[in-house]
DNA sequence: TTATTATGGTTTGTAGCGCAAACTAGTTTG
DNA sequence: CAAACTAGTTTGCGCTACAAACCATAATAA
């Protein structure tokens, strides 16, 4: 049996959670993104939105600027480099288990 | 933005979970496996274990049955075809991403 | 002016989860 | 007999995801 596989006991539960890894994966893609669009993206409640993103925010991997558009609040959301860097160990575990379980 | 990225959310909890995967994915290379032996090879508490294939089994996903070795108690788990179907469904929503991500 | 509605979020309440410690039932050993 | 071992299950607890309820401010209506 590979005991490689094991290792997917510690794949980082911060990323794991599907909501999360939405959004971190539209993250990667861009600059930076506002609340709305990360709703209207994502598809998540607003509260939902935002607890994930303040747990992102708490592990480092977003970092999150409140400012205003106009008189409006507006929520800026950045991918972090440790962010990223978690990102991307993450997505090459998932491909190491793709490719032992062929 | 690339929708697809949305199923993300619906990827099947009880896969998703890592130990889960992990007994899953053991079970899906071997005909059957006893609960010390799926023990050993996980790396599991015998509760966690326990607690993990009661759900698994709820799920339909995993036949678990009870018999003795001797006169000591031996549980066997095997995978169903529910199970593996949902396995290899699992996987592929992974492969996609992984693909998509790049 | 005072309501009312809309915007952009955050906080709260709740059900469910993962985990290991504690427990159970039976067996073997001293 | 008691103590210790085997093969698990149950319990207790802290944490989590989720949406409903809430909050502050701004625009609109009466």
């Amino acid at each position: 049996m590979d005991e490689g596989l094991r290792s997917l006991t510690d794949l980082d539960r911060v990323i794991h959670e599907p909501a999360r890894l939405l959004i971190v994966t539209i993250l990667s893609t861009v600059e930076s993104a506002d609340f709305l669009f990360l709703q209207r993206e994502t598809g998540l409640t607003k509260g939902n939105l935002s607890a994930h993103l303040t747990k992102l925010e708490g592990a480092g991997y977003v970092e999150i600027t409140k400012t205003f558009k106009g008189k409006l609040p507006l929520t800026i959301c950045k991918l972090t480099k440790p962010g990223l860097k978690a990102f991307n160990s993450y997505r090459q575990q998932l491909a190491k288990f793709i490719d032992k379980t062929g």
